[in-house]
DNA sequence: CCCTGTCCTGACTGCATATTCAAAATCATT
DNA sequence: AATGATTTTGAATATGCAGTCAGGACAGGG
């Protein structure tokens, strides 16, 4: 279990057919949602397989080992998340430019709720595939955006706290919708998160997060 | 696997010694912290047997199977949980209220940080043991205090938003800090989350979320 | 229609691991 | 100390699973 980027089944070869790639974007779907339930241990390529309609083998066929169809689920999960999420700039209204980095996060986490587990599950499992990404891409990234943080806390535009924790606050609740879904659904009485729970569930953590952070 | 109560080793046996009892915890502070990185089924009895010191075949002895060991490990976690948290009562000012509760809450998840994580990755495996627990015994409480806020927004105390929210919210953000370790540390450019952290960790979330929830 | 390379897959292998077992050690009681 | 009950443990077992392989299907180019 070392980094990402080493002996990755290459996904983007020159001729890549139209089947091939909808039977690769299938496989990932299918390891993603047992990944997701199971964890990377837990996981058997069998129940992977069956979820995807295939054979064992043409899984290990497209992707030579479970370890590396992990792999492949984390980065497609990761490119996904680095590209549906905008750049915040300093010039933006805080307030606005919170909102919208919130509703885009919840968005993410109500869509694509598999994804968010997989990533959860690996991040409590001590990150063995992702941490390089977080030390690198995303420390970047949040180094970036806390700098940002503190030029409105210097124009009074946001209350003072630590920076980094709006994000820790911020990633918390949006995932929990994604992650804890089965507890919420239990205490809610509800089967299915409806829509409008979700418009509920999206109120209460905007307006409790965005209230908390900017000044009146 | 099905609910809690059934075929647990009875850990309450009349006549126990101290010994016996003091191997019993050993075994599950143990088995905890390695449930808590790997997961159930990614989890080692032979890596369990030597996180505790004893033969594997000792730790079988006390706990009939794995899955019974990883029961305990739950019943455990959750009696303490309950233990540890106070009630809240409707006549209290709710910014004390919510206030101690997140300390509480906060101070739990900084201290069995394991506990916590066992927890995150049973709930998002779908809660195939603990949810039996989860409808009855935290559903009641939870409805019993939704009750309480729902007299403090009457009463102009609590801002206006779902209360189930609320409490989605508070136990977001004060387990990230335990499930989410790992990801905190990478960005922070911390090794250890020192009680400094801890102290900044604990006053954005109060601030953020109080702040968020009190009406002006 | 044949040939060549790619794709697919059922059967097999080897290893890891939870659980059992039987014998040894320890303890408790008289 | 003797006897029986409980506890401990190394070794054996049996199952389940990731990964291999050898051969079949199939596509495309001549």
């Amino acid at each position: 279990m070392l980094g990402l980027d080493e002996e990755l089944q290459d996904s983007t070869k020159i001729n890549e057919s139209r089947t091939q790639r909808k039977k690769r974007a299938l496989i990932l779907n299918a390891a993603e949602s047992v990944f997701a339930r199971r964890g990377f241990s837990g996981s058997r390529l069998k129940d992977i397989a069956e979820e995807a309609g295939l054979p064992k083998a043409n899984i290990l066929y497209y992707c030579k080992s479970k370890e590396n169809l992990y792999r492949c689920v984390c980065q497609d999960i990761l490119e996904n998340w680095l590209g549906a999420i905008g750049e915040i700039s300093v010039s933006s209204e805080p307030s606005e430019a919170l909102r919208k980095y919130i509703e885009a996060k919840m968005e993410l986490s109500m869509q694509r709720p598999n994804a968010s587990r997989v990533f959860a599950m690996e991040i409590i499992s001590g990150a063995p595939v992702i941490s390089d990404y977080l030390a690198t891409e995303l420390k970047s990234w949040v180094d970036k955006h806390v700098l940002i943080f503190q030029g409105w806390q210097n124009r009074g535009q946001l209350v003072d706290v630590s920076p980094y924790h709006v994000f820790f606050v911020i990633w918390a609740v949006t995932q929990t919708y994604a992650d804890f879904e089965t507890q919420i659904k239990l205490l809610l009485g509800d089967q299915h998160l409806g829509s409008d729970e979700y418009e509920r569930a999206l109120k209460s953590a905007t307006q409790v997060i965005l209230c908390g952070l900017i000044p009146r």
